[in-house]
DNA sequence: TCGTTCGTGATACGAACGTATCACGACTAT
DNA sequence: ATAGTCGTGATACGTTCGTATCACGAACGA
């Protein structure tokens, strides 16, 4: 049973070429000979590793996911060694910010999919979707937590109030994605409104004065 | 010169026959054959009225936006003569969740459009990407008259709170329209944030108490 | 060593798409 | 009345897409 390549390694490397593919021409546009080109393999060995394009679409997608969660805990860590929970919170939110080249990429393609799960069940059938369902779990920890230390303003909701940041951030992501509104600002945003639900407006590390939007 | 059909309102027909055929196939998927067929016209006469494809696409976004706007509108107005700030805001955040299949199809359709708007840009230089930024300034007035009228919480910037909202809504429009949450948790988490803003928790008419998410 | 399987390239195929072409009936202006 | 243009249908064209087919070198197990 010979075996010459390491197939995983393979399939990562097309699929990241589909991401940068897609980053640049739309999800809508790319094509399996787009994604081989961008590789630099040939047409044949993409429909190898992947036997359709539905195949290899699924397969970026769960990618895409699971880079970004790295992305997401990575700043996160970065935040310090026992940071409060505004802080921790703040370094999620501003992680899942298009700010960067790669977040931009990540909003691209995660509304691009969203989209499609619309109206193909395929798409709407897999767990990353729901991914922000394990997002709000955390936030809606942290916050509880946070109430918990007396750090929440009285009347706070925890679980209303995670899934408020997180919708407001996804809000927010995709009209910086369109070019409605800078990241700055967008982050402005948010900054102003940890202000509104913690007590101690202190914790935040290595971030710029909120500016008004 | 000869004018035997109203060429706007064939125009008409046939965007609403997109509108129709993309809300069920997807954007992507929908082409000038299946509008066609929607409308129960021929191809030619697609092609005849709209030269290209695109052009039927960018008239079918400012359709869609236009009646939204319409929507709207007609929701604010329904709310009474004279409502108070806090039921206005409500009527215009209720009416932009998708709660119905019109409100579902369009926010289908906006999002689509946005995420091709990244990548075409024809497409992000089209006005109606920017819409969101009237529903901004019409809910900054409003939260201003608020706060002016002593009805807003101190400290409650008006602004802040308007894209915060609009954020919001966005966001959980999305999560609404992949199946993420019901439309009704969402409706509560915006009354949730109402409540936090405004000092004033009456004025809403005609709406389901607010429930937990 | 030798046969079998893996990995890879070149190329072909059928479908679907957007667009273009041709033809013809209908209606209005003169 | 008649000429010219508008509205409409049928059909064809060229491209591109996802997928399938065929062939061949290379490497491992026996």
């Amino acid at each position: 049973m010979p075996k010459r390549v390491d197939h995983a390694e393979r399939r990562t490397e097309i699929a990241e070429a589909l991401v940068r593919a897609s980053g640049r021409l739309g999800l809508h546009a790319v094509g399996m000979r787009d994604v081989a080109a961008e590789a630099g393999v040939s047409l044949r060995l993409v429909q190898y590793y992947f036997e359709s394009k539905e195949k290899l679409l699924l397969f970026g997608l769960r990618h895409v996911a699971e880079r970004f969660g790295q992305r997401v805990a990575a700043r996160v860590r970065a935040a310090g060694d026992d940071p409060g929970p505004r802080a921790v919170v703040e370094a999620l939110l501003w992680a899942a910010l298009p700010t960067d080249e790669e977040s931009r990429v990540f909003h691209h393609l995660y509304t691009a999919y969203a989209v499609l799960a619309v109206t193909d069940e395929t798409l709407a059938a897999q767990p990353y979707i729901k991914e922000p369902d394990t997002a709000e779990a955390t936030v809606t920890k942290l916050l509880t937590r946070a109430a918990t230390d007396g750090q929440l303003r009285p009347g706070a909701d925890p679980q209303a109030e995670a899934i408020s940041l997180l919708a407001m951030s996804a809000g927010l992501g995709t009209s910086v994605l369109v070019g409605q509104r800078s990241a700055e600002s967008a982050a402005a945003v948010l900054s102003y409104h940890l202000d509104r639900i913690f007590l101690t407006p202190a914790g935040r590390a290595r971030t710029q004065p909120a500016q008004k939007p």
